[in-house]
DNA sequence: CTGAAAGCGCTAACAG
DNA sequence: CTGTTAGCGCTTTCAG
């Protein structure tokens, strides 16, 4: 190893016969400085492959171009990064941060301890994050607000909310579906998903909501708790099936479990979407290809990623953007 | 704003009436120091949220642990990160990467332009990386090599190979499916993926050797060219189907598109596995709930993910760790 | 237009 | 055991 130090500023000031300061300016481009200096120490960085340091860089300059992407995890479970709908918002984000010149650094929490992401911040290692999850642990994340941490939130808009969330309207969505699902004769029309908690819940008041407005009774029984995952949804779904009850019409919280569903229909003999119509929620590039293509709601993926860099963006100016809903859209395939 | 200003060592320091080179000792755990004057330090600065600043400690230290994930894509197509075995595989690393205190950096590279992840390691942003993608430009990374990026690849092992690759050996994973596939009667098995490049290539091989050893013929009109998405999986296979060559055997080159596969096969009517017995490759999650369950070759992702880690930090210590090839194994469920 | 000098927040000898 | 001192590699006034 000839050359085991890594070449530095000073190398190629040497090498220019000029001080660093020039060559920071050349490098920073800055406009004072003749045109000709600029260029020469320029092509001598390249040939040499010298970049700044961007650690001493920051340290200096006080900015810090690096956002944190935190992925909640549930402890006891393998990982929640299986839904599609994650790895396409990741790439989303990716994709923004890097075309507005931000680092992106990964990080996976326990869902229970989000405070531990704090640290993230409070070292300095990301100047704000973006986290993105489907729980509401909102007090934690209120609490991370008040913590001064630069944080926006890929999810529901609810009350008393001291962070910056941005998410599709859950609650819209659920109708759309739900009234197509109704404007195709369906009668006894099933929700699948959790309910109780985070968007499903949204999803669901709109459920209930277009069943009502078409003077459809909201019956319990056709209300099926699932969480997220294919397995417990599907075992969801056969619980259902041996009960007998009846159903035209199947409305899940995702298309990861919808595809399940219709999985388990399938096994069952019931013809989709003769027997029962399915409609699922995120348009996954999956369902896409599913038997049959599943209809579903689509997230603008692509708006919300830049939206919340944006909004991100805000907050670490020190202002308090607003929360926002971004509209969804029904997409008709064969399965509804 | 009454405390705009972050908290720092200094800070502390004047709070604990002591020297930032106390603190520092402190809160590196170092043993030359009082354990009490220790704990009251560490107790101050849990109460006040302070954290060492990252980049000043690495500047100062020369250490620097945080570690580039590097996905390259397609400049033409939305983003490859559409495969649930990246997602898993991101996951894993993640996770190693956590547990040995390492900072996770995602970056995404254009394919055609490897060497620009270069300039993460020259600026110093990185201390090394790990490049996962299932394409083979195997110039561009030895040229990356070359320029002594600290590097390893997920992939295929390949002669003059100047970098370290981990990987799973395709080529023993494609002899066993091919294997397992004959075992069960068939005689007229087609391969369906890209057998002309990367990984998918030497699973090819696999099938032509097991093939061989059982004296049945390769034929090339069974041989099914296909990338690794899904839609042009199944137009590849709707096309294949078109022929009428008849198949009681298809092996794919991913779960993905043996799933899209399958598909197809169902919307024409064709049964797996009775009709046709489908084995894929990956093990994703995904394929434990298809219809049927998928059986499958499986890639030990979580040992994967340590031996990329491993081996990176051996090139970071300067050393030329051997590339790695993990046995992969036979799963059997359903379809095949 | 360019250089000298003073740090960014922290760690690591070296003395006490 | 603890404080003093000297930087890590860079940017940025402030003088020329």
């Amino acid at each position: 190893m000839l050359d085991k130090r890594k070449i530095q500023m000073a190398d190629i000031a040497k090498l220019a016969g000029v001080s660093t300061a020039t060559v920071s300016r050349a490098l920073n481009g800055s406009e004072a400085i003749r045109p000709e200096t600029r260029e020469r120490i320029q092509a001598l960085a390249q040939a040499h492959q010298y970049t700044v340091h961007a650690g001493a860089k920051n340290l200096r300059s006080g900015e810090n171009r690096t956002l944190g992407l935190v992925i909640p995890y549930r402890a006891h479970l393998p990982m929640q990064l299986t839904d599609p709908f994650f790895l396409a918002m990741m790439g989303q984000l990716a994709d923004a941060m890097t075309a507005a010149q931000y680092d992106l650094l990964l990080s996976r929490v326990d869902a229970d301890h989000l405070d531990e992401c704090a640290a993230l911040y409070d070292s300095g290692r990301v100047a704000g994050m973006v986290m993105v999850g489907q729980w509401d642990h909102h007090d934690q994340l209120n609490a991370l607000a008040m913590r001064r941490v630069p944080l926006v939130v890929w999810g529901a808009m609810l009350p008393d909310q001291l962070y910056c969330s941005v998410g599709s309207d859950n609650f819209s969505g659920g109708f759309q579906a739900t009234s197509h699902l109704i404007h195709k004769g369906c009668r006894q029309i099933a929700f699948l998903g959790d309910f109780k908690s985070g968007e499903a819940k949204f999803r669901f008041d709109g459920y209930c909501q277009a069943l009502q407005t078409n003077s459809l009774a909201l019956r319990q029984e056709l209300c099926i708790q699932s969480p997220y995952t294919p397995l417990e949804a599907q075992q969801a779904m056969h619980a259902f099936c041996d009960k007998g009850i009846q159903i035209d019409g199947l409305f899940a919280a995702s298309d990861l479990i919808a595809i399940n569903a219709m999985g388990v229909l399938n096994a069952r003999g019931l013809k989709v979407p003769d027997d029962i119509a399915v409609i699922g929620y995120d348009d996954v590039d999956a369902s896409r290809h599913s038997f049959p293509p599943l209809s579903t709601i689509r997230q603008p993926l692509d708006l919300a990623a830049r939206a919340l860099l944006e909004s991100l963006q805000e907050v670490m100016r020190g202002g308090q953007p607003a929360s926002r809903q971004l509209s969804s859209e029904l997409v008709v395939r064969t399965s509804a």
